[in-house]
DNA sequence: GGTTAGCACTCGATTCGCTTGAGTGCTAAC
DNA sequence: GTTAGCACTCAAGCGAATCGAGTGCTAACC
């Protein structure tokens, strides 16, 4: 027996449905209300075959039939009709954006509550994440008689600033001669080669050297990661509206891997190169999400460094709604990126 | 009537008793469990009274009696035992802060995360906020050709760099001399006032009026408030597991109320002069939160700015418990921002 | 007078059985 | 191949019965 294209009708007007109510769905509904001229003895027929192929569970004999993993599968890679969405909602995006410059966190973190707001899912941004930085800027400024912020500009943006000890009494001209050679010399290398050239300039700068060797475990500390990003998160709330979460004990351990955002991240990023990606139940790859699904779409910077959005939801899913709203939401933040040069973090 | 010695005892035993297990105790409970050497018909008169002195309240004629929010008051305000904290937890806090140097917004994340893992509560953490900034050096660091970053010192930390456009090209020197003579001019002034004193010098420098009317435009925008505060906020979950919200509804208006970050912080905030707050059920102020508590302590950096930590909780909360370890964090984050110098943000 | 044992009473929670109704699977007729 | 019809299943909803924790009151006791 195979799929023909009655069975994939009848399967989209169930998924249509699931979506929307939330309850097991019967022959007689979809034979009522989606007018496909055939009795509900037949698609009684049809559903029985459509779970023997896997694509619908039966909580229990006498319930409706639900779609499994394999049917939204199906559905987002195939039947779904990816629906306009509505006017208004596409301007609230764009009317959040537009006006003055933001901060790059401040950005993410809208983005993340515009995203929740109009999906009603829980929405999460990762920052753009490039390669390797390469550094362009060394500057130290004063800020007490004895300690300095380090700005280090980087193609990517700004690394993080700290401020790192002084050994004397040094006026801000000292440290703009001594900004300048570090730029001189580090221009154009990546953290990590930073590492491996400061020991040369130490030896030749006798009488910076203590200065230096701060500098020198600053970078040595953060050359891995530049910093450890701010993942924003929007709508964690949201999931307790669906029935799915009625269970609190399910909706805790939700919320606290919602908690942990490092593996939060990791699970949001995923593989990286696909621009769109839709991942359902048990692809999730994370046990305690196998009732979830998550949409990601990407986000690019002028630089071209690459940031992530995505929504989580119940299986049950409005993926093209989703879609369609992360689509415009990455243009929108691509946009953003590109007209600006807001790439500082 | 009034309170007497035994009353106090008694209420002291029944708070104990909910805070411990959730639910309504009754008299013969606290005769058995509490040796008063009283038997249960006694208690019960004394309940009686205490319900009537508004110190108890009764959730229905068959079940036992809870503490009211005057009840809890009276709590924290006297007869509750400020418990010695158990050891593991203290090494828990300082393990977690002894180690490298953080950045402001880790410390704080960081706070919040080990707060709410020892309490079990929900934990708020506010960044230190000093009164108005005043300016110490100001410098442009170039980003790239056409754009710059502004980074000011305050005596208070760094205002949340950001970059303005330049005009045409201009080289790193030429960026320095401006720098300097910003800083002349500006050094010991609010960024209100600098707001003030910029058009003079625009006059003056004709020459440099776009970037300066940028940087003008830059300081404009935020001389109210430096940066909108990075509130940490950890355990949010952890609510759940209290049978105060087992009711989804009630869980999800909460959680609301945690995901509006600057309505969360206001309230945390508080009045701002007190040490230690203790803001019990109606006390907060919030209609949401009718049936939380919350406790809050302070700490200080070495520039005299105040933060705030504050934990949410049921309002049957382990009060003694939650204030030991919001005392042990406001010294040990005390601590941490006199010693280093990472007033930095 | 304070304390306590005893008892009737209340009322939420639990259990049990019944009914209801949505939904299925099967069969026989069209 | 489609459909009407029917028996069957089973969760959910409902009400009565039961249970038990806890109270308030009274009368006896020290």
């Amino acid at each position: 027996m195979e799929m023909d294209d009655r069975k994939m009708k009848i399967l989209q007007a169930i998924i249509d449905d699931y979506i929307l109510t939330g309850v097991p769905v019967g022959s007689r509904t979809i034979s009522k209300k989606y007018d496909m001229g055939l009795s509900s003895a037949t698609i009684r027929n049809e559903m029985s075959d459509l779970e023997e192929l896997g694509y619908l569970d039966q909580p229990h004999v006498s319930a409706g039939r639900i779609p499994s993993a394999k049917a939204y599968r199906l559905y987002v890679d195939s039947l779904m009709k990816t629906g306009r969405i509505r006017d208004d909602s596409l301007e609230t995006v764009s009317r959040h954006f537009t006006g003055r410059v933001h901060q790059m966190e401040d950005v993410i973190d809208h983005a993340a509550s515009v995203i929740s707001a109009l999906t009603r899912y829980t929405a999460v941004v990762l920052p753009p994440k490039g390669k390797q930085p390469r550094m362009q800027t060394v500057q130290l400024v004063p800020v007490s008689r004895d300690a300095a912020l380090v700005v280090i500009v980087t193609d990517t943006g700004i690394v993080r600033d700290s401020t790192i000890r002084l050994p004397g009494d040094m006026d801000s001209d000292t440290l703009y001669a001594i900004s300048r050679a570090l730029t001189e010399e580090l221009r154009g290398h990546t953290l990590a080669e930073a590492c491996e050239i400061l020991p040369g300039m130490i030896q030749r700068m006798r009488e910076n050297e203590e200065l230096l060797q701060g500098l020198y475990g600053f970078l040595n500390e953060r050359k891995e990661s530049p910093s450890r990003p701010h993942v924003a998160i929007g709508g964690t709330s949201n999931m307790l509206s669906y029935p799915e979460y009625s269970d609190v004990e399910k909706a805790r351990t939700f919320l606290s891997l919602m908690e942990t955002r490092d593996k939060l991240a990791s699970i949001i990023a995923g593989d990286g190169e696909m621009a769109f990606t839709v991942r359902i139940g048990p692809e999730t790859g994370v046990p305690e999400m196998v009732d979830c699904s998550i949409v990601t779409a990407t986000y690019s910077t002028r630089s071209g460094q690459q940031g992530t959005i995505g929504v989580i939801g119940p299986t049950r899913m409005q993926y093209s709604r989703v879609m369609s709203i992360l689509n415009i939401m990455g243009h929108q933040l691509t946009d953003l990126f590109s007209r600006g040069d807001e790439t500082n973090e």
